[in-house]
Order: structure tokens, then C-alpha cells, then sequence
DNA sequence: CTGAAAGCGCTTACAG
DNA sequence: CTGAAAGCGCTTACAG
């Protein structure tokens, strides 16, 4: 492999000059400029990370922190990284992936060996065993997932609890008095999966505000266990003419649970989701939902994040931003059906 | 942050028993390991990432290249990620995601900047343009996905080629004798996604063997395109009695298409598709299916990846392994129902 | 406009 | 069993 000093070398030049040639900072005859990007050229010369992470306690790359949990809907972690790693690439950054059961740890881990300069967090629960370990670290962090204790760090996420009201009052105004809200498994919730219980504690007041009954359920994230509890709703409450689903394997699962039993949306049951449009549009999810954003979400951190990585000031103050959810309609609401004959 | 420096006058002893402590490549006073201990623990000690790789030329991340290409199916590489960074974590590697359109250039750059030991290379090509920057840079390479040369590098694939004959065959012997193949969106294929037609050469080969009479098809990787296409291939073959499947959007759409049709698998149409176990069950796909194993195939990837790393010698000769499909029956094939009426 | 030198934080022959 | 020193490949004050 070529170094500065081949590069100099053949050039003519010292290791020093090569090296202001290459990087910009220095303003040289253009005489000089052309023979480093020949040698450069010649050699196929690239800088050694390592050397000039070593040398300039930066390293142009970003941590990325998921947690793949089993039974969490691992799918939808997609879509973040890809707005992750398409904003991060824009601005010049590598992403190191991280997926260590033991997240606190291994976030130590890149932090102070300085393999990174700055994380995203995802999958971020209400109280996130990772936060104590970033806070202390010298490099900064975003957060996709809304923690009770936001100092110290940049948050982003969707307004779950607008969502959750949201989802009711589409059902309220178009007539329905009862429905089912599909939360994700308890597991979630019991990790501190907090998006689960803003939409759902939201949702609930929101339906007492308008007198309207919600019966609440924890789902599974596969089948065939999702497709069994839908079926015990359903069956658990008849009068319910609206389901809201905010569990993206209940969402696959219940056209075929609706049809096993009969059933159809807009005209035997409404329903309304949460999920992205992409999602919906890949795995043929037919109703109106929420969007989440998540490419929109993960762009957000980053861009936060390499702001403040650049700028050596970091005290400009933390944000906390919550996107507004937008239901788009694809139909799978209407009136509820009339009463069934007694 | 706190250096070896640190770490060796906290410990009283030099800097280079100090490495050595940590290292373990020394032997060493118990005395001096466990003073070493203690100063490391002090401080809150962690080796400079950067400063390791650039003093022993090796810096235990992995390379994985992926490709996110519009209208792809996105999703199914969250599976492979899945088997590779588990593997890569418990043989101690970190990983670099790397996601550019530009694939090849963005291969030499983290290959010549010595940013990591190897390279993972996931929705390889026929004719890759990746492989040339690969064969000529210093570290090995694994690919998912059987490119046209394997030379220089090991590969890692699911034998389309017997997956297209099993599907055949399965409806052969059932008594099909009129099925329509649902392929991946042409894009995929212009790209040299070879597993499309590996699939499909084999499976026309076995179906003219048997006297069956096998219709092709691009589908779209996304709803409503898919939808449409699969009812214009419905309407197209109405003789046709067995659909297979090797597109994992037509498959989550196809359902809500024999809905709508009326038609049910297996009485009215049988169905046989390629996918894995874990997207079945995440997404409701309820048909018989030739596991597609990612996560296997991820795994398998890095482990020889890591080996080849480690051995000095890479004189071992690389490997072509192509995994033998499994059919998991969900019940979705049975006996073609009786010709229709003229 | 350019170069010689120090330093980033490690590891590892070399010497005792 | 341990230490002093060189070196990995860069960048950047410092000096001219």
C-alpha cells in the first residue's frame, strides 16, 4: 500500500506538503498541486484511516446502535437504517454497525476506543440503560425513540401520543363507539418500549373525552400466535366495529383473520394502523394508517448529530422533536355497521 | 481520555509491560498483572481504535456491502444483516455498514484506507462490478449471492437452480400441468440479479422435462403494481392451477389477490413460493415455501470470512457452496381442481 | 510558498 | 521477567 511519503516522493515533494496538497489547507503553486495528484493518481494513494484518525481524533465515522431483539419486529428497524446510512453517506460518514445484546456495553465500548465520532441510538426505551454510558462519553448522540430523560441528548421521534389520538378521533367522528386498540407483545413494553403505552394512554383518554369504549390488547410479533390473538378479540368483543393497530405483524395478519371470519374493510369493521407508507406498499397492507416516517426520523438524527460533531460549540441547546402524525387514507374506514340483530 | 501512558505510570511499570498485560502475549508477574488490572480499571481504560490498527495493520471490523437499489425488496436483506453481524460480533469483529449507490468505488475506498479486514459482499451480481476492486485489494472477500467468476473470493448461495426444479417438481407430482412463475421486477434481473433466472432456466428446463406447461412473469417489488400484475397473470393463464413465487412482494399481495378473485389455495389454486420461515411468520405469508435461509447464508459467509483473515496463509482454495433447498409445507398445495366447464 | 520535526496512541522486536 | 526505543501513517504547529 502507497503512503504520504510515496506520494511525496514521487511527487518531489516533503511528506507536509503532500499532505496540504491533499487536504486543501494550505494554498500552493499549482505546479506543485498537480505533480502530488499525479503521484496520487500513479499510486492509487488513499490516506490510512487509522493514521489519520490517530493523528486528528476524528474518524468520519458514526455508530449506529440497534438492538435486535427477539420477537421485536426486527423489519421495521430497515427503513431507519436507511435513512440513516443515505443522510450519513451525504455528509461524508461511514456507519459502524452495532448489534450487541449488551448495549450499554458495547456503546462504551466504541465510545472510548474512538472508533466513532458521534452515535445514533435506536429502538430507545423510557428509561434506556445506554443513555448514562453516552452521556458520560465525550462524543455526542441522537435519539430515535422519545426516553423520560432527554438532557444531554438530541431526540426524534413521532408524536405517539397525537397519534394515538388521532387514530380514536378518525374512528369517533366517522360514528364508532367501540374498538380494539393492537398493541405490540408485552415484551416491548416490559423493555420500556414506551411508544407502546404514549399511543395507547393517549388513545384511551382521548376515547373517555368522547365516551367511546377501547378495549386495549398486547399482540405477538409473528404468527401463528398474532393471527390466534386477533381471532380471540375479535371474538372477546363483538360489539367493536373499529380495530387500531399499532403492531406491524398484526397489521399483515388480519386481512386473513378478517377473512377467515367473514369480514371486511371498510364495510364489517374499520380500521386504521400505524406503519409506514413503504411498508405498506411492500407487504400489501391495505389500511389507512398513521405514517412513521422512519426515513424522515433516522435523516433528522443524523443531520442533528454531524451538526454538532462539526461544530466544535456545542452549546447550542439540546432538541426534542416530535413529528406530527399524518393519517393517510386508504379507505379501510367508513360508518359503522349497524347494530347486529339481537 | 485516558492512555496506555496512563495506564503504565498509574501501574508503576512501562508502557510496554503494560501492552503486554493486556495483551497476554507475555508472561508476567502475577504483581504486575493485577497492578496493571487495577490502573486499567481506574482510569476506565480503553485501547485507541484507531492507534491498535494502524501499530498491527489489522482493525477487527468487517466490511458489509449492501446495495439498498430502488423498487428492491429492502426488507429481505434485514435478514442477512441479521446472520452476518450476530456471527461477526461473537468472532469479536465490529462492522462497517457500507450503503452507496456507487458500489465499486465505495468497496476501494473503505478496502485501500484499511478501514477493515474484509468484506462482506451481499446481492452479488452476475457480472459485479464490485469484484475486480475486490480481487485486487490486499484483504479476502465473502459473497452472498453466485456471481458469474468466483475466482478470489469464497460464495455463499441458496442453489436456485434445484429450488426452481423442487417447485416444479412439487406441483408435477401433485398433478399440475399448467403453473405460472412470478419472478422478481425486471430491474432486478437488467441488474444481474442472476438467482431470477437461475431459478427460472431450471425450473422451465424441468417443466418441459415433465411435459408441464410453465408461464413467466416480472412482478413489482410494491403494492399497487404487484397487485395489478398478478391479476393480469391470473386472467392471462386462466388453465394455469399452480402460481410459484420467487418475489417476496407478490407474495405478501397475492392473498388479498385470490380474495378478490374469489379463489382460494390450495382447493381453487396451489402456491409454492421462496422465502424464509422467519418473513412467513412475520408477515403472514401463509404458503408452502423453499426456505431461503439468510440468515444461514450470512453466517456462513463471515465464518469463512474471519477464517481467512486469521490464516496468514490464504492459500486454501476458496469455496462455492450453494445451499440445498428445503421445502416447508404450509399446506398450500394439494391436487389441481377439476377443468372447468367449457 | 515549502520543509523538518513533533506528536497522535498503540505494538513489538531488541536488549538486558 | 521487564524496559527503552523504533515504527505504524498520518497532520499540523513551527520555522524559514
Amino acid at each position: 500500500m502507497a503512503t504520504i511519503g510515496d506520494v511525496a516522493r514521487v511527487a518531489g515533494v516533503s511528506r507536509s506538503t503532500a499532505s496540504y496538497a491533499l487536504s486543501g489547507k494550505r494554498s500552493l503553486s499549482d505546479e506543485v498541486r498537480r505533480r502530488v495528484a499525479e503521484a496520487v493518481e500513479e499510486l492509487g494513494y488513499t490516506p490510512n484511516a487509522g493514521a489519520r484518525a490517530l493523528a486528528t481524533s476524528q474518524t468520519k465515522v458514526l455508530g449506529l446502535l440497534a438492538q435486535f431483539l427477539e420477537d421485536e419486529f426486527a423489519p421495521a428497524m430497515m427503513q431507519y437504517f436507511l435513512g440513516v446510512s443515505n443522510t450519513a453517506r451525504q455528509l461524508g460518514y461511514d456507519l459502524l454497525l452495532v448489534n450487541e445484546p449488551d448495549g450499554p456495553a458495547s456503546l462504551r465500548r466504541v465510545l472510548s476506543s474512538r472508533m466513532v465520532d458521534g452515535v445514533v441510538l435506536l429502538n430507545v426505551a423510557e428509561d434506556d440503560a445506554r443513555l448514562p454510558v453516552l452521556r458520560a462519553a465525550q462524543q455526542p448522540g441522537a435519539l430515535v425513540g422519545l426516553p423520560a430523560d432527554c438532557t444531554g441528548v438530541d431526540v426524534f421521534d413521532l408524536d405517539f401520543e397525537e397519534s394515538g389520538r388521532q387514530m380514536v378521533d378518525h374512528l369517533h367522528r366517522l360514528g364508532h363507539r367501540e374498538a380494539v386498540l393492537v398493541n405490540q407483545p408485552e415484551h416491548v413494553v416490559a423493555r420500556g418500549g414506551a411508544y407502546v403505552w404514549r399511543l395507547q394512554d393517549a388513545a384511551l383518554e382521548e376515547a373517555r373525552r368522547r365516551d367511546m369504549v377501547l378495549h386495549t390488547a398486547f399482540a405477538e410479533s409473528s404468527q401463528p400466535e398474532v393471527g390466534r390473538t386477533l381471532h380471540r378479540l375479535l371474538d372477546a368483543h363483538p360489539a367493536a366495529t373499529g380495530v387500531l393497530l399499532n403492531n406491524e405483524a398484526a397489521a399483515s395478519a388480519l386481512p386473513g383473520v378478517l377473512a377467515e371470519r367473514g369480514l371486511r374493510a371498510p364495510d364489517d369493521v374499520s380500521v386504521v394502523g400505524r406503519y409506514s407508507d413503504d411498508f405498506a406498499r411492500t407487504f400489501s397492507l391495505p389500511y389507512s394508517a398513521v405514517e412513521s416516517a422512519p426515513d424522515r426520523l433516522g435523516q433528522m438524527a443524523v443531520r442533528q448529530l454531524v451538526r454538532r460533531i462539526e461544530r466544535a460549540a456545542d452549546d447550542e441547546p439540546h432538541v426534542v422533536r416530535l413529528l406530527s402524525p399524518v393519517l393517510l387514507d386508504r379507505g379501510s374506514t367508513g360508518p359503522p355497521r349497524p347494530a347486529p340483530h339481537p
